[in-house]
DNA sequence: ACATTAATTGGTCGTTCGGCCAATATTGCT
DNA sequence: AGCAATATTGGCCGAACGACCAATTAATGT
């Protein structure tokens, strides 16, 4: 007799893989990536850590898989939020709002902990600077327009894009020392140096 | 008989513990926090595990103690190659050439290392915002220095000294990524940036 | 209906970790 | 010289990890 509550299903191979990646994904954003293991991923699916080890053997590239999909996740989440017809200007201040805002205090330590995994994990290391030149093309383009549209004094929009955000970048390590030092200045700094690397006043991208 | 090779000695107390403390800091250089545990420092002192354990009951001060000592002394080491006589545009040119070249991966390494391990070592947590008060109040006494010769635009020296230590720090993480992307553009803006918070034209400080 | 494939289970192995403890040896004090 | 304090040793414990593997069991195609 089969079991009426536990019902044990054979899932078809791509779809049980998508369902591990999203679970590490859950996992990386929620505890970080050095509680991302086999095992913590098995039990959030209520599955035999053997399952899991069955689709990723080398676990660098479930914890690659799990931080691409959560950091691929954001990103197009943020994207997905952009008017399009919205002016370039106010386009990116949307992305700087939500990208330096406190709420985004779990990307940015989940960014950390990949920078610092990278020493160790090859895969993950690939996947990083994939998903690095993501956000630098989404950046790209959005300059592009507003180049196109007259709103921004940028020569070379790639140089700018790459610019800005290592500046973004380097504010999510604020996000791991906030309990301890106060870093009102620093944020207006990013808000700042973005704007005049676009070519605008100093409080334009403010909120 | 004694034997003559292996000389086993007992040390005192406040010997043995600085010995163990400026083991765990050249591990923690040489091989990052994550390897920085009890066996590793016993190893690397030829004792036994149980020896740095009755030092420190508690890895989370080890890690503590080991970066605390490493990141001070790169701190001073810096701060003691400072020519007291020249004007404080050199001095400022100094600290930025030392922690902006390449040649200081291993120190960008390593707070990464501690920024990212604050997460679940509330002790190292502690020493890092230590050290990162240590390097802000260096900062600012060049700053003030600067501000009396007449050599800085600065309204709020301690303000100035947290934005752009904020941005040296931002620029550690290039160091993690550097073997994927290259990041010229980053640094120059680094040397921009922190050029135009002292109220210098843009090329002051560039090398 | 049957055979093939592979998803899934359950379990093992070796390693490393932090932490703990009893026994021993050396130092310093009286 | 004798004693107390403690530095140091050697060893053990449970937990967690990645990685393997043989045995089952469900799905699939013929």
């Amino acid at each position: 007799m089969k079991n009426a509550i536990e019902t044990k299903k054979r899932k078809p191979p791509a779809e049980r893989r998508e369902e591990i990646v999203a679970a590490a994904a859950r996992l990386a954003v929620a505890e970080g990536l050095e509680r991302l293991t086999l095992r913590r991923v098995a039990e959030e699916l209520g599955v035999v850590p053997g399952l899991v080890n069955h689709y990723f053997p080398v676990a660098d590239d479930l914890v690659a898989a799990g931080f691409g999909f959560a950091a691929a996740a954001e990103r197009e989440s943020i994207l997905r939020g952009i008017d399009p017809q919205a002016p370039p200007l106010a386009q990116i201040r949307y992305i700087m709002a939500h990208l330096l805002d406190d709420s985004a205090d779990a990307t940015s330590l989940l960014w950390l902990d990949a920078w610092q995994a990278t020493r160790n994990r090859p895969q993950l290391r690939n996947e990083v600077a994939a998903q690095m030149r993501g956000w630098q093309d989404a950046m790209i383009s959005v300059i592009r327009r507003g180049v196109t549209a007259g709103a921004f004094g940028v020569t070379d929009p790639r140089r700018t894009a790459v610019r800005i955000m290592a500046l973004i970048d380097g504010f999510s390590v604020q996000a791991a020392m906030r309990s301890q030092i106060v870093y009102d200045a620093v944020r207006d700094l990013v808000f700042e140096t973005v704007a005049r690397e676009l070519g605008l006043p100093p409080g334009a991208l403010r909120p």
